[in-house]
DNA sequence: GGTATTTCTTAATCTTGATTCATTTTTCGG
DNA sequence: CCGAAAAATGAATCAAGATTAAGAAATACC
């Protein structure tokens, strides 16, 4: 049986019917109603989560006592706490749904067993995460080249329709500044 | 006959024999004297590079004209530039030796076709991107969590070592601040 | 449909780190 | 070992964005 997930997989390499199977068998679809949490702080992170609808946020209280939030995942997007799930430590981030969601989870354990069964997902799960990789270097050069307001006005030019979907406050969170100056900024622009 | 990359690949997944032969056949060992570059700006990237000694930093020209280094690789690390690899688009950044280095270089054509020869490599690379991308956001964290200051002072703490490898100019351009005000906080800790 | 909670906006003041420019110290090639 | 270039320091002024403190506007809930 096909799912959101192992369309997505099979954009990047071939699976069998027995492969599908095999990974329909592990996984776990859930209907998630918005600001729920799939991870908070002090748990260990044991799963990856796949979004095949809605939207999460990944997001840490600094010492401000203030949400900072690090990502965003949406449709066809993976979202973990890799540190905690690779370390079996306790995770100081909180995953939250922020739209009504349906969301793909899969164990880090019975990732591991699929692996053995189905070694082209390690292909997979290399791509994505080079992807993810990359984003991330990304952002950082983006970080370091342009002021708040250029990556204020160079993420809405970007992504649009994101920028609808979310509060603006977690975008401003999300860009490192306060919502107060987002407001300034939004002025400005008429 | 191993090498440091073999040896490194081998902390991840085991090898053959036959596999660590088809590695070395493909993979170029080079000693490169400090200041050389490996990618320019407007060259497109089709290697990969491993440290088996020495440092290489990568950074790109920000609209002030400053160098903005965004990565360092010291032993065992991989660097590339992931974007212009995969899109075969000429890089914005360069790729430079910080020290007399040797250097293992791998292109993305033989790496790929290594791939097919050698199924565990996936594996490897999968891991080897997990922690960089991990590495990547936990860098991110710091940037919204700290200020400059602290962030020069835990990155000292955490890398004592690393930073007396590397002139005081370049550790400023990595957090993210001038040399100026990196000088301004060290003569204050007396 | 009205109240409570969230979210967004405005404005004054304050801080961190940039900029500019000059000087000193260190490193390196010949 | 010397001169030139590279790297580090210092101090004065400046700017981007934070903080604080209201209030206004949306949304959600009963």
């Amino acid at each position: 049986m096909q799912s959101y997930l192992t369309n997505h997989i099979e954009k990047f390499v071939e699976l069998s019917e027995a492969d599908i199977e095999l990974i329909g068998k592990v996984v776990t679809v859930k209907s998630v109603k918005k600001k729920t949490f799939l991870l908070q702080a002090d748990q260990v992170c044991r799963e990856l989560y796949f979004v095949s609808k809605g939207c999460l946020r990944l997001y840490f209280i600094n010492k401000k006592l203030n949400e900072q939030i690090t990502q965003f995942a949406i449709e066809n997007w993976w979202m973990s706490d890799h540190g905690s799930l690779e370390s079996g430590k306790p995770s100081s981030y909180y995953i939250q749904t922020v739209e009504d969601s349906e969301v793909i989870s899969i164990s880090k354990a019975k990732l591991e067993e699929l692996f053995e069964k189905v070694p082209r997902l390690e292909r997979y799960f290399r791509i994505v995460q080079q992807r993810a990789f990359t984003a991330s270097q990304k952002r950082i050069e983006y970080i370091y080249s342009m002021s708040d307001e250029e990556r204020y006005r160079h993420f809405s030019s970007l992504f649009p329709d994101f920028i609808q979907r979310i509060p603006q406050y977690m975008l401003a969170s999300y860009l490192g500044f306060t919502p107060q100056f987002m407001s300034k900024i939004r002025a400005k622009k008429v």
